[in-house]
DNA sequence: TATTTAATTTAGATATACCTAAAAATAAAC
DNA sequence: GTTTATTTTTAGGTATATCTAAATTAAATA
């Protein structure tokens, strides 16, 4: 079953809602992750149920069948796909992302999506760390923990963020903090949980708490 | 002025029908072009000329005003950025790109455009051997003749093609016969004017006069 | 439980991008 | 220069994807 641009954009939204809970997704949720309409919601979510993607009974909320489930991976593969080419070849920043995968995760050739994975060398992970499901929709997985979770004098490897937000992006870039730095706590503040960090074994670079709980490292 | 996929697919074709041409451009040509029907043209032919790309008088005929003609060459533009990047780097084959570039060549991002550009090295020509406008808009050429016009023991080095047809793509693909392959004349025969190529200095092919006639060499 | 509030759906518009069939204008043929 | 044929446009319709406002259903509260 083929899905325009706009019915991606909402199976992946409701599949993204519900990974790691029980629960059915509402309209409203949908409609303010989708910044749209619930009245607009509630359309698609007749058209994306009478095509398979999604079991729907009306005011009682929604959840991807298992085919909506393989679609969303897919959809989720190419655009992290994309983002690892427009990281590592094109050297874009975290912040300029959204906008051009956003675009991009829609253009669907196995082809294109094939050598593309190939040239990149089978990543496993996207530039924010969350893993990239292969062909079969299968994902690995590493430990990741907060980087507010480090002890004195421990180090590890930023590997991914918590929040995607513009502003938290452009913070992290402009702060050097990239994903691959080595990080090694110099300091923990026990009043504001903020923190002193060696970024690359020769940059000190001060942290607030928050900031912190939304950066992802593999510790070593 | 920002334009839909829709009307920058029409203004391309517009701008296309349109180069080295005295007169305008006819309602059928442009839908037989498209693949869509007249009236459907009529409609966007409208638009077009609301927004200001177009010079449309009814009955009449249509041209491509100058900031339709710089639009026009913005979408060539990365298209064929797009071409360079599936064949250089994914190693796709020549009659793989159209259904490709027909949407890559609408994700319009400066700063994406800019970066590829680079980091495909600033190429000058896509993979058919047709110039790439630069920013401005401006394109490089070089001389290009028709194989058919190299003669006897003459070499020269495979640029381009003259016919974008999927079957003739899958034709010279399986001949071996691509963008910077160096061919040697072994053989003109006057009865059909087919041609013998000694290919990359190895290998051995015949062609007819019509193949030989729609491939583009810079001669040695 | 009855009433109020909040969530959701329906009804009915708008905009884009197509289509078919009919009308109008232009071009070609006689 | 009429008549005929072709081209082009208009009229009106469909499908997608939005929206606002009103109606309906479900949830919360008194
Ligand atoms: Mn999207
Ligand atoms: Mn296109
Ligand atoms: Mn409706
Ligand atoms: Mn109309």
């Amino acid at each position: 079953m083929n899905l325009t641009s706009a019915e991606e954009n909402y199976l992946k939204g409701i599949y993204s809602l519900g990974v790691g809970r029980n629960g059915d997704i509402s309209t409203n949720e949908l409609a303010a992750l989708l910044q749209t309409k619930p009245a607009s919601v509630t359309d698609m979510l007749k058209k994306l149920a009478k095509k398979g993607m999604i079991s729907y009974v009306k005011y009682q909320g929604v959840s991807v069948t298992t085919a909506g489930k393989k679609k969303a991976l897919e959809i989720t593969r190419r655009r992290k796909l994309w983002e690892v080419f427009l990281v590592e070849k094109l050297r874009l920043q975290w912040d300029e992302l959204t906008e051009l995968s956003d675009e991009l995760e829609h253009v669907s050739s196995p082809l294109l999506m094939q050598r593309l994975d190939e040239y990149l060398g089978y990543p496993k992970f996207d530039p924010f760390g969350d893993p990239i499901p292969n062909e079969l929709g299968e994902m690995s997985d590493h430990p990741r923990v907060p980087l507010l979770d480090l002890s004195f004098e421990q180090s590890g490897k930023i590997i991914g963020v918590n929040d995607n937000s513009s502003s938290f992006l452009k913070y992290l870039d402009k702060a050097g903090i990239f994903i691959g730095v080595k990080v090694l706590v110099l300091d923990k503040v026990d009043f504001d949980g903020s923190m002193e960090l060696l970024i690359d074994n020769k940059r000190r670079q001060f942290i607030s708490k928050e900031v912190a709980s939304n950066i992802l490292v593999m510790a070593y």
